[in-house]
DNA sequence: CTTTCAACTGAACATCTGTTCAGTTAATGT
DNA sequence: ACATTAACTGAACAGATGTTCAGTTGAAAG
């Protein structure tokens, strides 16, 4: 094979990958044309067909790695602790994961609607899974007692949603620290499902 | 002036705005065509332009719009009693305002990106303003000895993210009335930044 | 040096985009 | 009955869209 080191398409694919991430994040999957995309590689149009089948392809496998990347961080999480310390960890690792991707985590949860059918059912099931680890260690707080909660699916995605939260204002190099904020956080998600 | 009782404008133009709100929050801004919007309502994508100057203002009046509703409703609440009343009030018109008007809530979180700089600058303005008025009450809390918070400019957003979540997954007819959703919100979000 | 072929170009495809506007229609006031 | 004119049509505008593909290029294998 001729060209297999020093071939671009190691360097090419990542590079479609990430320009599209940036844009589909900038301004939205719909507004951005796949001319944009290959533009800011430095490539045509055509070229990028040699990493992508098409373009809703391009966008699912950005959102299913995103997706399958936040699992596998996840589970590394102890799961030996009482469900306090436990929370506390899924409370702080959300903030860290999340703060670090934003490109990521805004085409996640803004782009499913174009998403076909089958796509979306994929990402959907991936969330319902990350959902569930979160559910389990409320569920856990409930059986020790240390948690009261009417609803613990509904308590997993208020926790959820309140910590994403943070991805619409923070920004590194501001006033406070990742850590600070993972505090402030702990502090009132701690006292929302204490019993 | 004739064709004035009996016009169509006044049916047309309120239709317009329906067919683009529904279209918008379905398939978002950029995926949605003038044409489509005009086939919704029955008419040629010329008409449209007898409502808006352009699409870029119809989908900008549609937030401005249910921003000053939000407001409006919002300076409504009662500002006499206690932090701890007013913060329970504020939470279940919140759920109640935001579950009402799933189709402007999704708009005015999804589609600011897609607004000129001036229109942005008026929309985060109003939403600003929004916050200000929890961030109030959060503040009287902490005078009143009742609230106990790190930031109270961080609860503020991290309270209405916590609430904005509830418009991803309640839907009316189901197990929970509204009222219920209510109850089990006020009871975290209470829990959450009390002393 | 020659062959090979992965990587890429550039043009073409049919179709869609927001917006404008001369012209048509029909309900209204007189 | 007639004139007025708001509301709307339908065609046109210049350009953008995702995707395909015959052909070019140049680095590496033999």
């Amino acid at each position: 094979m001729a060209r297999t080191a020093g071939s671009h398409s190691d360097i090419t694919g990542p590079r479609v990958r990430a320009a599209a991430l940036r844009l589909f994040a900038r301004h939205g999957f719909a507004a951005v044309s796949m001319r944009r995309i290959a533009g800011e590689v430095g490539v045509q149009a055509g070229a990028l067909y040699n990493y992508t089948p098409d373009k809703q392809t391009l966008l699912f496998e950005l959102m299913q790695t995103h997706m399958e990347d936040l699992l596998a961080d996840f589970a590394r999480l102890e799961s030996g602790a009482d469900a306090l310390a436990r929370l506390e960890a899924f409370t702080r690792f959300h903030i860290d994961f999340h703060s670090s991707r934003p490109d990521e985590v805004f085409i996640a949860y803004m782009e499913l609607r174009n998403l076909t059918p089958e796509n979306f059912a994929v990402i959907e099931s991936l969330r319902g899974a990350y959902e569930d680890g979160v559910t389990a260690i409320l569920r856990q707080g409930q059986a020790e007692g240390t948690f009261a909660l009417p609803d613990a699916r509904i308590a997993t995605r208020a926790v959820i949603a309140m910590l994403n939260g943070v991805n619409t204002w923070f920004r590194a190099g501001g006033p406070l620290t990742l850590g600070q904020v993972g505090d402030i956080y702990w502090d009132m998600v701690r006292k929302a499902v204490s019993a």
